[in-house]
DNA sequence: ATACAGGTCTTAA
DNA sequence: TTAAGACCTGTA
């Protein structure tokens, strides 16, 4: 258990904001969270948040993934002032985290990701870790399902993936994972690969397209120039900026904002 | 009912 | 090169 006093972080924010389709809200203000191989549960109460694994794990992993060190308050500075629906959703989703997720575990969730639900994604990808994901337990006994390996999913056959409810996108999941297996696409050269190069080798998988490529481009590999561009950004820059939304000015942290953007539609009241 | 979910692939002009 | 149409399945 360790506490730490966090600026411009809300798990809740993060938990809303779809990019991690395995964490859950477990009661009020407490969070139970899946990613890779690891489980961590977190209570928030203010900017005061609590983390229930060692210093240790904390420094080697969740740090990390959380993206703590880096001062998101400098993000939103970079804000135009003049622009006030950008300065309203960006103070909405002020608690946002561009995660550090893993790679191939936002290539599958993506892909599944397409023209899918939120609730059904979570299902889908809680499906195929409790079929295809090791058995793993904290220190405390709890137990969960890591995110099933490439060589897992390449294994499976289209009928058994379709029976986690995944659909057509099964197709597109047991043919990439073979992709992967074979290495005709390297995770870890991808990894390695600066944002243009990057998506050019994901657009080779099977099923993944620009909007999904982006996706991975940013919550895997943190690559803040891509702006994934979906029904509701769409939607919103259709409404927001007629004349173009200025990817000039943000260039390189477009994907922090469109991320505001993205909460800011989905969720435009404050509820509860 | 019918449209729509964080789209992409295939096929036909 | 562009533009329909198809595709699983649940929800409103």
């Amino acid at each position: 258990m360790i506490t730490k006093t966090l600026k411009n972080f809300s798990i809740r924010q993060i938990d809303r904001s779809g990019q991690c389709f395995r964490m859950e809200e477990l009661e009020e203000g407490r969070y139970g969270v899946t990613a890779a191989d690891r489980y961590v549960e977190v209570c928030q109460d203010g900017e005061v948040c609590t983390f229930s694994c060692s210093d240790r794990e904390f420094d080697a992993f969740w740090r990390q993934y959380f993206d703590l060190d880096t001062d998101y308050g400098n993000f939103l500075s970079q804000i135009d002032p003049e622009d006030a629906y950008l300065s309203g959703a960006a103070r909405r989703g002020s608690g946002i985290r561009i995660l550090r997720q893993d790679l191939w575990e936002m290539i599958v969730t993506f892909l599944i990701s397409q023209q899918n639900n939120i609730v059904r994604i979570r299902r889908c990808v809680r499906n195929i870790c409790e079929r295809y994901g090791e058995r793993k337990y904290t220190p405390e006994g709890i137990s969960y399902y890591a995110f099933p390996s490439p060589r897992a999913l390449a294994d499976a056959s289209e009928e058994e993936l379709r029976a986690c409810n995944l659909g057509y996108r099964s197709k597109y999941v047991l043919r990439t994972a073979q992709s992967i297996v074979r290495e005709e696409v390297s995770l870890s050269a991808v990894s390695a690969m600066p944002y243009q190069e990057a998506r050019t080798e994901l657009l080779k998988l099977y099923g993944i397209g620009g909007k999904v490529a982006d996706c991975i481009c940013l919550f895997a590999l943190h690559q803040l120039e891509a702006f994934p561009v979906d029904t509701h950004i769409r939607q919103a820059l259709e409404n927001h900026y007629p004349d173009g939304f200025p990817h000039e000015r943000y260039g390189a942290v477009q994907g922090v904002m469109q991320q505001y953007i993205f909460y800011q539609e989905l969720f435009p009241e404050e509820e509860s």
